[in-house]
RNA sequence: GCGCCUGUAGCUCAGCUGGAUAGAGUAACGGCCUUCUAAGCCGUGGGUCCAGGGUUCAAGUCCCUGCGGGCGCGCCA
């Protein structure tokens, strides 16, 4: 970073043209052994009035080397440099030793809160794979934005309220068994849901019962409200177990019957403001304006919609938490949703409306067609990550029969594949689940940076104690070391990305070049030389491999064990 | 019908604000464990970057058109 300034300092001064503009420009050549750095001429031609490969010679000829650089050279119409590598090595690994579990991190946030909506369940519904996606990005979010110094909130937004309790209620009080709803929750209320939509095919009267229950929890007759509370309780206790394997914790549960009293107050305010408009009954905000359809906010019947809520919450959160940005790591079928939400906002006159994004993300579909809870056709997350355990779990008693505490690397392994899969790609992407996918741990998965991790604890472990200081990175010359020593370089300023983005695979391939960069320097170079001072150069830079893998891996939302 | 997203190796995907011979993984084949964890490493094969125009010194990347796929489009969330 600061060797880019350095170039661009050195160019302003040989080019009279502007520092900023010059340092855009510098870019990263293809093959490393081209150069570290590149400076194009082909733009420079036109208000020079020359060929760039003149162009790039003449300033080779006349630039003083910037500090950082031990050499430039004119390749055609590019201008490279060479980096001093033992310079580059020392501050590389220095600070990544130096700031050690800090390390990717930065102060970039000071303070300022940041808002992520994610993972948001619904209370008696399957936590399933569709919510993976979420829960995994929103979760890495939380970190990442943590790491650059700012404050989280994690809010599960809950699909707690609505007409299904009144007909889970219905089919609870008409067939729910207590031990079935003890052992296994939400299975057993999921299965009591898809009876009552079954037997409301015969029986209307089904769906009348329903609405009066409904209508009962409203108005808080205390049995309809026990049974509520106690379908909540029972589900948020499952989930727990599954966030608890996920190393996952929230601010907040607040969510859909929470804002229940508050979008009166939105209604109202809407109306005042003249934005509302009665339209075959319903009130709608009008966004024809914007080539949007509009928002509605109260249906004919008086009932509140999504949209109306959402609105509450942003402005309860701004409130209550006076966030600098405001996130929802929600699925694209909603994009239109999020763009009416954000827009009506702003016609409030809420000026932070510019805060929120919607962070979306592909769809998750099965092949046999599309996931569907009333009929039954789930995929709990909670089975799929045991699944994956329990094949973890399998390889260490095959590969690692000596390994103390198998349980609990297989619990990371296990787990870490799974989230790292989601991580893996651009959010946009669709995706398909199949078990084959999900529980295969070749090539660059979570088990392949976790292991490789593992690498390097091992042979730090069987090193012990070695001399850091005054270390001669001049001694890092083979290829491999040197590409790991740029890979590790890299995580700061993939973490920025990844906030600036909201997209944490950058994170999740800066990872992978380190772990596969390693991979090839620990097979090309012997690590414990006899030599003490090729062995201590060579140990910080394993230390510093470890350090990096170690952070990313956490910034992702896996462990990283040390033995494996 | 309209809007948004998407199309890169057999498959799953990277490709930074346009830049130097388009890269990984996987699958196929062939090598490497008496040396630091072989969940690893190396090699070989595999591409009209959906198609056609345009802008540019330079297009996988930007613009237009068409085609294929996904999603959405007032009382669900």
């Amino acid at each position: 970073m600061d060797v880019r300034l350095a170039i661009a300092q050195g160019l302003a001064g040989a080019t009279g043209l502007p520092e900023a503009e010059l340092a855009g420009y510098i870019e990263t050549p293809p093959d490393p052994a081209l150069g570290d750095f590149a400076f194009p001429c082909f733009r420079l031609a036109k208000t020079l009035k020359k060929a760039p490969p003149a162009i790039a010679a003449e300033l080779a000829g006349k630039l003083a080397l910037p500090a950082g650089i031990e050499r430039a050279e004119a390749a055609g119409g590019y201008l490279n440099f060479f980096a001093n590598k033992a310079d580059f090595a020392a501050k590389a690994i220095g600070r990544a030793l130096a700031e050690g579990d800090a390390y990717g991190g930065a102060d970039i946030g000071q303070g300022g809160t940041v808002c992520i909506d994610f993972s948001s369940i619904n209370i008696a519904k399957p936590f399933s794979i569709a919510h993976l996606p979420t829960t995994a990005i929103g979760h890495a979010l939380s970190r990442i934005y943590r790491a650059l110094g700012y404050r989280v909130i994690g809010i599960n937004h809950l699909g707690d309220w609505g007409t299904q309790f009144g007909k889970m209620i219905v089919a609870y009080k008409l067939w729910g068994e207590n031990k079935p709803i003890e052992d296994s929750a939400v299975r057993e209320l999921v299965r009591l849901y898809v009876r009552f939509h079954e037997e409301a095919e015969n029986d209307d009267s089904l769906n009348g019962e329903a609405r009066k229950w409904f209508r009962k929890i409203e108005q808080g007759d205390p049995e309809a409200v026990d049974l509520w509370q106690r379908f909540k309780d029972l589900t948020l206790k499952e989930v727990g177990e599954v966030y608890k394997l996920l190393g996952i914790t929230f601010e907040s549960y607040a969510g859909e019957s929470f804002y229940e009293d508050k979008m009166q107050a939105i209604i109202d305010e809407l109306d005042d403001k003249g934005l509302l408009v009665t339209d075959n009954g319903a009130k709608i905000v009008d966004l024809s304006e914007w080539d949007m359809p509009p928002c509605l906010i109260v249906k004919a019947d008086g009932a509140t919609l999504y949209a109306t809520r959402d609105l509450a919450a942003a402005c309860y959160r701004k409130q209550t938490y006076d966030f600098v940005k405001s996130l929802y790591v929600v699925a694209y079928q909603q994009n239109l949703h999020f763009r009416q939400f954000f827009k009506v906002l702003e016609l409030m006159g809420r000026d932070w409306a510019k805060d929120c994004e919607h962070v979306n993300f592909g769809m998750v579909s099965m092949e046999e067609g599309t996931l569907s809870t009333r009929h039954g056709n789930v995929v709990y997350l909670e089975d799929v990550l045991n699944a994956s355990i329990e094949k973890t779990l399998d390889i260490i008693k095959e590969k690692s029969p000596d390994l103390e505490n198998k349980e609990d690397a297989a619990r990371a392994v296990g787990v870490g594949a799974i989230v790292w899969g989601v991580l893996y790609n651009g959010r946009i992407k669709d995706t398909s689940f199949s078990w084959a996918k999900v529980l295969n741990f070749d090539g660059e998965t979570g088990p392949y940076a976790q292991y490789t991790h593992a690498r390097c604890c091992s042979v730090l472990r069987k090193a012990g104690y070695y001399q850091k200081e005054n270390i001669d990175y001049s001694l890092l010359k083979e290829e491999s070391a040197r590409s790991l020593v740029k890979a590790i370089s890299q995580l700061p300023d993939a973490v920025r990305s990844a906030a600036e983005k909201n997209e944490p695979y950058l994170v999740t391939r800066c990872v992978i070049d380190v772990a596969a960069s390693f991979n090839r320097f620990y097979y090309e170079c012997r690590i414990l030389e006899e030599d003490p001072r090729l062995r201590a150069a060579r140990l910080a830079l394993t230390d510093a491999a470890r350090q990096t893998i170690r952070n990313g891996l956490y910034l992702l939302g896996l462990e990283a064990p040390e033995r494996m």
